[in-house]
DNA sequence: CGATTGCCGACTGTCGACAGTTTGTCCGGG
DNA sequence: CCCGGACAAACTGTCGACAGTCGGCAATCG
């Protein structure tokens, strides 16, 4: 109750400009209204959203230490560009992160944690079969923050969200279709009984199957998307 | 070689502000120079340092995403403090990180690796010999990074070195004694023999072990600092 | 005497402007 | 036709200043 007002009374101190422009950035990249690699400009930037170039920087700045943009001493601030090679890191990665969180969560799973996350999984397929791939993505990546957030460790936790903005960035490259909602349940409910069986190796092997799956989906997208548009 | 070259590069043409004020105020940090906790004003930074109050608001942005910082809306910046829960959390990425490294290079460590990592034992044991707390700190935080490199992963490494500044941050609050260089010599040399042989069981305990020592001899100094100063 | 309210100083958020650098272009020469 | 250098436009890095806000202190009221 006492949160929940705290966090009404922080949704009304919230005229930051930096945090409005980074969002605005951060859901024009991921939509892809610019194309990776653009270079930004501050003035433009600045004159489209009117407001000061401070703010603009400062939002930059977060960005980049998300991932999203790259910046050049001098040259100003570019759309993060991945080759494949950085994607693979950054699956690389995520499999390090959720291997960690499943063997933690293999011997320390509450009752409560699994309900929640069936429900979760029950979401994201509404929002599969609801046709919108935005929604499909935010979901999905709900999910598994959700299983990382079980964990307990924050630092765990700001490492994945960290890496969910790049993820986002993979998704951009790919163009898409409407992907199974009963293959998207089946997935998830894997990782949930092997969560619920408590086997350390069953978990690890479900966690590595389904990120491989969602590895391979971004990469074969990458790959279609690029003989599609012939770029570079 | 190339990298070392564009890093000394960089070195040179940087009569960037935000780099200085951010290099400055990290070693300000990491040697103690402000209390964990302390509310940092940015006029009298700017003043200090002699320059605007816009240079230091983005180095102060950067630290806060290396986890130096925190920052409150509307009441500025402060230096980040650690409380027993988050020193836990760090350890435990950590651990995260070092074992998906170490699994990687159990099949795939070449020779060179091996030679280099041995070398910065060595490295590290001379300074641990020389006396100087802080060259150990960071000639041990650079064997590890190199062993995490040489996984070939630059995302995994860019995890790695934002999770080393908040390593060095838990180090600030620990008053210790000299470390033996022969103890650490022997701690590492575990971890390399572990790698030569290829067992990635073998290899998960090394790091088990070699990161809870770390921990325990982190918690350990928290603990007698704490009882020391009495504060809090 | 304790709690509340109004005020004051200090600080952050934001802005517009200036200086130095980079980039694209145009012109002359080979 | 291609190449190199100089010029101009645009941009970034940095600065000083103004406005709104926050925390603390004192005066006032119950």
């Amino acid at each position: 109750m006492s949160e929940s007002q705290s966090e009404e009374f922080k949704a009304i101190r919230s005229p930051n400009l930096v945090d409005q422009v980074a969002d605005h950035l951060t859901e024009a990249i991921i939509v892809g209204r610019f194309t990776p690699g653009e270079r930004l400009s501050e003035v433009g930037l600045a004159r489209s959203l009117g407001v000061s170039r401070a703010p603009i920087r400062e939002a930059a700045r977060l960005l980049e230490s998300r991932g999203l943009l790259v910046s050049q001493p001098r040259r100003g601030f570019f759309v993060r560009a991945l080759d494949a090679g950085e994607l693979e890191d950054i699956f690389d990665l995520r499999l390090c992160l959720e291997r960690h969180a499943m063997e933690h969560l293999a011997h320390a799973c509450s009752a409560e944690t699994l309900l929640a996350l069936h429900r979760q999984v029950e979401v994201l397929c509404r929002a599969a079969a609801s046709g919108s791939e935005n929604r499909r993505i935010e979901e999905d990546l709900a999910f598994h923050r959700m299983m990382i957030a079980a964990v307990g460790n924050r630092r765990l936790l700001k490492g994945f969200d960290d890496l969910a903005h790049e993820l986002r960035l993979c998704i951009t490259l790919i163009t898409k279709t409407h992907e199974d909602p009963d293959t998207i349940a089946d997935c998830h409910h894997l990782l949930l009984d092997a969560l619920a069986s408590g086997e350390p190796a069953r978990c690890r092997e479900a966690i590595d199957y389904h990120i491989g799956v969602a590895r391979d989906y971004v990469v074969s997208g990458v790959g279609e998307s690029r003989q599609k548009s012939l770029a570079y």
